[in-house]
Order: structure tokens, then C-alpha cells, then sequence
DNA sequence: ATTTTCAAT
């Protein structure tokens, strides 16, 4: 079992601030990416590393991790010796808000060059997703499309992460008011940004109606 | 009813 001192991980407070599900997430100019590392060998996958960063000066979060993701994965992208496997790895990443478009491209480049890379994302808030045309949307069904499963976290998420990224001191993770109605309404919401692949393909509603006619 | 968003000052 991997653990952290307790100066690398989250404080309690920081931890509540930035991953609440809040509707409106007011002055939450910062965001954090908690992630786990997992080295797949043969059937098994095995945690190699776990921990968590903070967008720097301009540089979002997950460009961040894609920086960092040569140490933290060693052998990525080396050939091993003679008759070695190439190493596999998976990435679980939990964020505090869902990437913008550009961060999406990048990710979807970056692991359409790596297939020996696996990358699943919870993700507690909807960036900047409001809009049907957001580009921000359409970044999401990219990522899908690279094979990246999107979620949007849930109690049993916010509950594994207190557990493993935050300094909680034994403490059991407490919910917030509205934690569970939020995580169902976005997740509702993020449904239907997947599904919709062409919203001019979807018609009004009522081509299925006729079904009944 | 309305509010925000990987800041900028």
C-alpha cells in the first residue's frame, strides 16, 4: 500500500472548496486534479503512484499532468529490452472541472500517439458547458471518441478521494447539502452532451413519437 | 429570480 506524508496531500478545506458540485461555483480561479497511476502488467493492474496538482501560471491542469506523465510513467514510451513487453499504464484522473476544448484536443493527440496509455476521467463540475454549441461539449465527445470514459463524479468518488488524496486525518468524508441532486443533474447534463453526436441529426423530438402512430 | 467557469489586479 502507497501512502503519502501529509504535506503531499490535499487539506480538508481545499479539498471541500474546489471539488463541490456547487450549480454556481463562484471564485474557483484555481483547479486540482487528483490522479492515479496504474502500471498494467498481464492481466493485473498495480497503483504505482497517486497524487494530486494545481494549474501553475497559465499552464491548465491537465496539460500540466501531460508534462509530469514521463516520470510518473516510466517506460511509456522507451522500448524495453529484447523480447520485454512495452509497458502499459492507466491513468485515473478526478477533477475538479471538466477541460476546456484545448485541453481536449491535446489529450485526445496525445493519447491517439500513446494507445499503450489508458485514461479515465471524473470530472465534479461542467466547464464552461452551458451552451448546446459550447466547443467546450464538443472537446468532451472527443475525448470520448479517443476512448476516454468521462463521468461526473459521484458520492462513492468524493468518498474514494478523501480517502486517498486529502490530509483527512481519519476523518470521514461529509457531504455537502445537494451533493447527490448535483451529481444526478450533471450527470444527466454530461449524458446528453455524449449522445447528442449531431444535433441537427437528433430532430425535434417527435420523429419518435411516431412509433405510437 | 439570479448567480460561475484553469483571473486579473
Amino acid at each position: 500500500m502507497i501512502t503519502k506524508l501529509d504535506s503531499m496531500l490535499l487539506p480538508r478545506k481545499k479539498f471541500i472548496y474546489h471539488y463541490k458540485n456547487v450549480r454556481w461555483a463562484r471564485g474557483r480561479h484555481e483547479t486540482y486534479l487528483c490522479f492515479v497511476v496504474k502500471r498494467r502488467v498481464g492481466p493485473d493492474t498495480l497503483t504505482f503512484d497517486f497524487g494530486h496538482l494545481r494549474n501553475r501560471s497559465g499552464c491548465h491542469v491537465e496539460l500540466l499532468f501531460l508534462r509530469y506523465l514521463g516520470a510518473l510513467c516510466p517506460g511509456l514510451w522507451g522500448y524495453g529490452a529484447a523480447g520485454e513487453k512495452r509497458l502499459s499504464y492507466s491513468v485515473t484522473w478526478f477533477c475538479s472541472w471538466s477541460p476546456c476544448v484545448n485541453c481536449s484536443i491535446q489529450l485526445c493527440q496525445f493519447l491517439n500517439n500513446t494507445p499503450n496509455l489508458r485514461l479515465r476521467i471524473f470530472v465534479s463540475r461542467l466547464y464552461f458547458c452551458d451552451l448546446e454549441d459550447s466547443l467546450e461539449r464538443e472537446g468532451l465527445r472527443m475525448l470520448t471518441k479517443a476512448g476516454v470514459r468521462i463521468s461526473v463524479m459521484s458520492y462513492k468518488d468524493y468518498f474514494y478521494c478523501w480517502q486517498k488524496f486529502v490530509d483527512c486525518k481519519k476523518s470521514n468524508f461529509k457531504a455537502w447539502e445537494e451533493l447527490h441532486q448535483n451529481s444526478v443533474r450533471l450527470t444527466r447534463k454530461l449524458n446528453r452532451i455524449l449522445q447528442v453526436e449531431d444535433p441537427k441529426l437528433q430532430g425535434d423530438g417527435c420523429a419518435n413519437l411516431s412509433w405510437f402512430s
